[in-house]
DNA sequence: GCATGTCAAGTTGTG
DNA sequence: CACAACTTGACATGC
């Protein structure tokens, strides 16, 4: 069965993440800055329970949540560490709950990075910076039970074959915890599944295919080439396969850029209709698209199944 | 109240 | 060479 799934934030829910400028925080002496990014972490831990609870209820199965759950976490001037919050301990609660209903629910939760957080650069500190970034979303992908943290190629710096080289030296050093999780996406101007499939193989992570960048950026691959190698580096691992669909807002003629409000079903490939995978919708109108191309694909809403007897989860992140 | 500009970060391609 | 584009929205500021 597919299941749809939305990306971090909601058009008809009320339901909102805060967030915080570095400017405002600094203003503030020590103390006080823990104390109201504390409150900023709290009421967006219980925003990701409402998300959870929203998804559930509306029928959807999958959810990305966004990077800044918690404001300025790795910040260089004002950045924390989760301990050292007042409201550490509630924040910590509220997350574990999360990942209580996510399993209730059979949800499926992800991470991804924005485009600062890459692993190709051959300037030392975008490395140092980077890491750290996927360093707390792993905290809490361990924390609320994501098992995807995806992220791009980043940039060819002149030479694609040596960032290869850097790429995969940096993802082969990683911790764990980051490792374990981590997936390569293809992007819309640098890496496509072409050159990526190398790198996942060597490495054993997955790769996750946006068939609107194979579009604007193609690589001599068919969409059903393309879905096949995805489908099979999650399948080695035994994971359930995850793909991106957009719409282009200005149609498809010349280098099409912003995301339209709904996917124009048409974009959807026939190559999908069938599989047991996760597709993230990237589109404006956020659930409404999620719903509307559910509909048009004559998907029943998602909804936990009663546990097989005999079925074991224990592998389940 | 409401309109408008601003926001930590990297890289590439455009104008 | 500056700046918009990438998953846009929330917040601060000024009227």
């Amino acid at each position: 069965m597919l299941r749809l799934g939305l990306c971090c934030l909601f058009n008809q829910a009320p339901i909102h993440f805060r967030s915080a400028t570095a400017k405002v925080i600094k203003k503030l002496d020590r103390p006080d800055q823990l104390v109201r990014l504390g409150e900023l972490c709290l009421d967006n831990a219980r925003s990701l329970i409402a998300a959870v609870e929203e998804v559930h209820r509306v029928g959807i199965g999958a959810f990305r949540v966004s990077s800044p759950l918690f404001p300025l976490y790795t910040h260089p001037e004002v950045g924390y560490r989760l301990e050292d919050l007042p409201t550490a301990v509630e924040v910590t609660a509220t997350l574990i709950a999360v990942k209580s209903l996510k399993d209730k629910y059979q949800l499926r939760l992800s991470f991804h990075p924005d485009q600062f957080t890459l692993l190709s650069s051959p300037r030392p500190e975008v490395t140092t910076a980077s890491l750290e970034e996927l360093d707390y979303q792993a905290m809490l992908a361990v924390l609320i039970g994501a098992d995807v943290i995806n992220i791009h190629g980043g940039g060819v710096y002149g030479d694609k074959s040596s960032a290869l080289l850097r790429l995969e030296n940096q993802i082969s050093a990683l911790p764990e915890p980051i490792r374990e999780r981590l997936t390569l996406e293809n992007d819309d101007h640098s890496y496509t599944v072409k050159d990526l499939v190398p790198v996942c193989d060597k490495l054993s992570i997955p790769l996750v295919y946006d068939v609107h960048h194979h579009r604007c950026n193609p690589d001599g691959l068919t969409v059903a080439e393309a879905t096949k190698a995805c489908l099979l580096s999650w399948r080695k691992l035994g994971r359930e396969p995850y793909f991106h669909i957009s719409s282009p807002k200005y149609g498809w003629h010349g280098k099409p850029r912003p995301h339209a409000d709904f996917i124009d079903r048409s974009d959807f490939p026939r190559e999908w209709q069938q599989l047991d995978a996760t597709i993230d919708v990237e589109a404006k109108a956020k659930e409404l698209a999620v719903l509307k191309l559910q509909k048009e694909l004559a998907l029943p809403p998602w909804q936990p199944t009663s546990p097989r007897p005999g079925h074991n989860d224990t592998e389940e992140m």
